[in-house]
DNA sequence: GCCCAGGGTGAGCGGGCGCTTAGCGAGCGG
DNA sequence: CCGCTCGCTAAGCGCCCGCTCACCCTGGGC
């Protein structure tokens, strides 16, 4: 249970970035129970016991347990604005792009459901200061979206009539994903990503 | 700010069929409360202060917290699904009618942002016995929304290659109106509707 | 073998939670 | 003008929250 969240591809293990090992397996506890529960009914004790460890321990690693949720979004962000950025600047076609980055952000949010749930709808659990800093990351999201179907527009490729309420139709897709997809239900993350990238296609008219 | 929440075409005032008044306040209240802070972080103190009333006036009109929210969602489902039913049966080509259903479903997330955000948000909060309750109607919204796009699939109208995944995907593109719309930004709720009336005309190869 | 640093624990503090209860006072039939 | 009803309040109960603190155990340097 403690391995289930990997990243969209399985290329690096997942929170390898969070040490020491103790702190890790506290950040990965709280992922879980936020994403159950939400972050408010979490309690610190839930997380720790999770963990393995006592209440106080949390406190070692962890100044509140906001910094937690903090953490975690930041991370949690960081990692989706790579994905999409990835997708937009390798080469090919608008179309071949914009199928990329939905795809491969839809099998992130099913995949890692989990975490993509903590991540896109905690946000507002954080205090002001936390919840800027990760605004702008999700504000650059939206600018590799938006500039990969200004591009298809620009060759021609795309029919749209409002670019931004589109970048926001699209994004807002992908993200919903995480509220619904169940890893027991009848799609895998490849099929939801393969179908959400033909339906954005048609949206943007390159069908 | 009391009078601010009202249905999506202003047809009947909103929560009119909550009685006594003091209830209907109360019910008010806590709707403006949960969709600001969530459920769990809402507490009844908060309830009873913003409906003008002390602590202990809640206990008399509800038993207890979550019955609120079982009431806010029980009306608001139901609300939702009168808007998806009466699109689905009205006169008219699938094409029409699915412009219909979606135009109006947006545009009841978007103007009752507030009353949405709790009906579609904070459905993990009920206990197992109303969640099934509410999962009841949301079963009957998915299947309105179906119904219309076998019907266009059929006429030949429409060009889908996964019925259930699309429907999905149209209801969560409606829902996911109610996390990221804002009054004070750049569209109303009308324009919304319309976009994304156009939007999933595309999604189904009706354009 | 001794010491120290640092991750970990058990117990518990202050406070706010959901909810209860005893009683108050306005409205009203007799 | 009594007295009953009933919506409501003031006070507070028991609980569990986020978080702290004094102490312990373990492993590596000398």
């Amino acid at each position: 249970m403690s391995t289930a969240q990997d990243t969209a591809g399985g290329e690096t293990p997942a929170w390898a970035e969070v040490t020491p090992d103790a702190a890790r397996r506290l950040l990965i506890a709280a992922v879980e129970a936020f994403a159950e529960r939400g972050y408010h009914a979490t309690t610190t004790r839930d997380i720790a016991g999770r963990a393995g460890m006592s209440p106080a321990a949390l406190y070692i690693h962890y100044k509140t347990k906001e910094e937690l949720l903090h953490r975690i979004s930041r991370i949690g962000h960081a990692k989706a604005l790579d994905i999409l950025r990835t997708a937009a600047r390798r080469e090919g076609t608008p179309a071949e792009r914009l199928a990329d980055a939905v795809g491969s952000f839809v099998r992130w949010h099913a995949g890692g459901r989990t975490t993509a749930r903590v991540v896109q709808y905690e946000l507002d659990s954080l205090g002001p200061d936390a919840r800027a800093e990760i605004l702008a990351l999700r504000r650059q999201c939206d600018a590799e979206v938006r500039g990969i179907i200004e591009e298809g527009v620009a060759a021609g490729d795309f029919d749209v009539l409002d670019v931004k309420g589109t970048t926001l139709a699209v994004l807002s897709l992908c993200i919903d994903v995480a509220r619904w997809f169940n890893v027991d239900g009848p799609w895998t993350p490849d099929e939801v990503g393969a179908l959400y990238a033909d339906l954005v296609l048609r949206m943007v008219g390159a069908a």
